[in-house]
Parts: C-alpha cells; sequence; structure tokens
DNA sequence: TTTCAAATGATAGTCATTCTCCTATAATAA
DNA sequence: TTATTATAGGAGAATGACTATCATTTGAAA
C-alpha cells in the first residue's frame, strides 16, 4: 500500500491529511495482526519519535468512525485494530492473544444463503462474523 | 436454577462452596443478558450488601477457569459474562450493548460439516462461534 | 499569504480491573 | 465437635489502557 493511496482513503472520508494519521494507518496496514494501540505506537516512534499517545488513540477513534479500520472483538480490556475491511473472519488462539484473518467467500455464501432462508425473528442482520477457536499449529508469522 | 445445583457445580469443580460463589453464580444465570462485573455487583448487594468488589473479580475469574462460565468477545474495555455453557451464538447490536443467545442446532451442524470438509491449514479448531451484528426490531427484554 | 477549524501534544484524569496484605472461613482431620 | 489450615474474602491502594482538557500547531480553503 503506497502512501498515496492513504491519502487519498482519509481524503475520501474527508479527513484532513496529516503525518500522524498517515503513520498510524500504514503501521495497522504493515503490523497486519490485529495491533494494539501499544503495538501501533512502538511501530511508529521508530520514524515519528514526537506522537503523542493521545493522538494514536484520537486518530484510531476517527479511522473507526469513517470505517478505515475496525475494532476487533476480544475478551481483554486491550483494543485491537484491523485495517481488513473486506469481509472476514478471525482465528483466535486458544492460549495466546494472536489473532488471524481467515478468508473464505464459499463459506461467506453459504452463511448468507442460510440465513437468507431462516430469519432471526426480531432481528436485522447487517454482518456475520465467525469467531473461530483453536490452536496454531505452526508459530511462524 | 436452585441453588443446591449451583452448589453442586462447584463441588464438581472443586471449588470452595462460598456464599459469595454462589450470588455471583446465581447472579450472571439469574441476570442472563452477559452481565458486566458491575451489573453482578449491583444485583448482588441487595441482598449481600458487604460483598467487596475485588471479590467479585477473583470469583469471577475462578469460574471463567474453572469453566462455569465464559467471557464474551465485545470491542469494549468492560468485561461481559455468560453462564451458558451450551454452544450457542451471539446477537450483536449494533447500536447499543444488549448482546442476546443465538441458539441454533441446524446451523451449528451445518458450520460443523463445512469445516469437517474443508480443514483450515495449520490451526485445528476447538470452538466455532458466530457474531451477528445488526439491529434489534423490538426493545423489550 | 492569510485564516481558522480541526488536529496534535503534553499532561492530568478516569475507571474497570488487579494487587497486596490482613482477616475470616470452608473443608478436613482429630 | 473442635482444631487445623489451606483457601477465600475484605479493604483499600495501585495499575494501566484509555479519555479529557487545553494550549499550540497546522492542513487546506480562500
Ligand atoms: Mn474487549
Ligand atoms: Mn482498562
Ligand atoms: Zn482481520
Ligand atoms: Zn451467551
Amino acid at each position: 500500500m503506497k502512501i498515496s493511496e492513504i491519502r487519498n482513503k482519509l481524503i475520501e472520508k474527508g479527513l484532513k491529511v496529516t503525518p500522524q494519521r498517515i503513520a498510524i494507518l500504514e503501521a495497522i496496514i504493515k503490523l497486519n495482526n490485529h495491533p494494539t494501540a501499544e503495538n501501533i505506537i512502538d511501530y511508529i516512534r521508530n520514524n515519528h519519535p514526537n506522537i503523542a499517545t493521545a493522538t494514536v488513540y484520537k486518530v484510531l477513534d476517527a479511522l473507526v468512525v469513517n470505517e478505515l479500520i475496525k475494532k476487533v472483538k476480544t475478551e481483554r480490556d486491550v483494543m485491537r485494530y484491523d485495517a481488513v475491511m473486506e469481509n472476514h473472519h478471525h482465528l483466535y488462539c486458544s492460549e495466546s492473544n494472536r489473532i488471524e484473518d481467515f478468508f473464505d467467500k464459499e463459506l461467506n455464501e453459504m452463511i448468507d444463503k442460510y440465513f437468507e432462508n431462516k430469519k432471526i425473528p426480531d432481528f436485522k442482520i447487517e454482518d456475520v462474523k465467525l469467531q473461530v477457536i483453536g490452536k496454531f499449529l505452526k508459530d511462524n508469522e
């Protein structure tokens, strides 16, 4: 992802383009595995040592509100972020905090079809995601 | 759920039976809609006014570790708990913090079958849950 | 360039949760 | 039933991820 693309994403959403926003969005994309705010700060401070912690949180919130990133649901009190906006699911490690993306078009279609036929009473579905919990058999990545 | 049943659950797990543990487990079962620690404390203090906040958190942790309750994944920094241990999914309201249980045996079977055929590379599945995000059409409950 | 709404930085504050340490008690043994 | 003891609970301080405040800076429109 080039910086010019990141600039365009911000412009499309009517957000001012700032070095901090570019760095943060770039960090989430590069880090890739659902980083925490702390992960993002550590990464950014290499090239951008003066960014304030509060700025990172404010930018993250702005990016979420403007649908350039998403929060990832966890059962911990540390927020995790995801720059992958296309429909996908998550593999959660049951013994660590590792979360990996899981793309499966066939599965998406099966689920969509299932809920087209079988509506949930009194509930309008906007999105369905799988939490797949288990163990990674390789430690790499 | 009778108190004697709750006592037995604790005993089965080798946990000491204390009034606090009974009250907390009973509260989560009665409250039912994935209460926070604060919800639980408010509920319990009616009949049990002296329970310490730290005790509630310590008991919740013990109940989770011993698989008598589960944490519910959210994208907020307030933990939510669930006493329903049978396999089920969750309906998340996209505009409030409401989370409801969703039971669907047919869906479970479909998903199980899907992942029996199509393994995820380098990942051993232990559990699959759906996050169904959307809007409740009735405000009751 | 000038202008200024919006963004950033520094720092203090919040609050859900955890820690520490002392006291009380449930479960077991005598 | 009482004594013993590991375990659990209570009180309050501490932690830490996140938020609020406000002075300063800056992106972008004019
Ligand atoms: Mn969470
Ligand atoms: Mn917290
Ligand atoms: Zn993802
Ligand atoms: Zn549930």
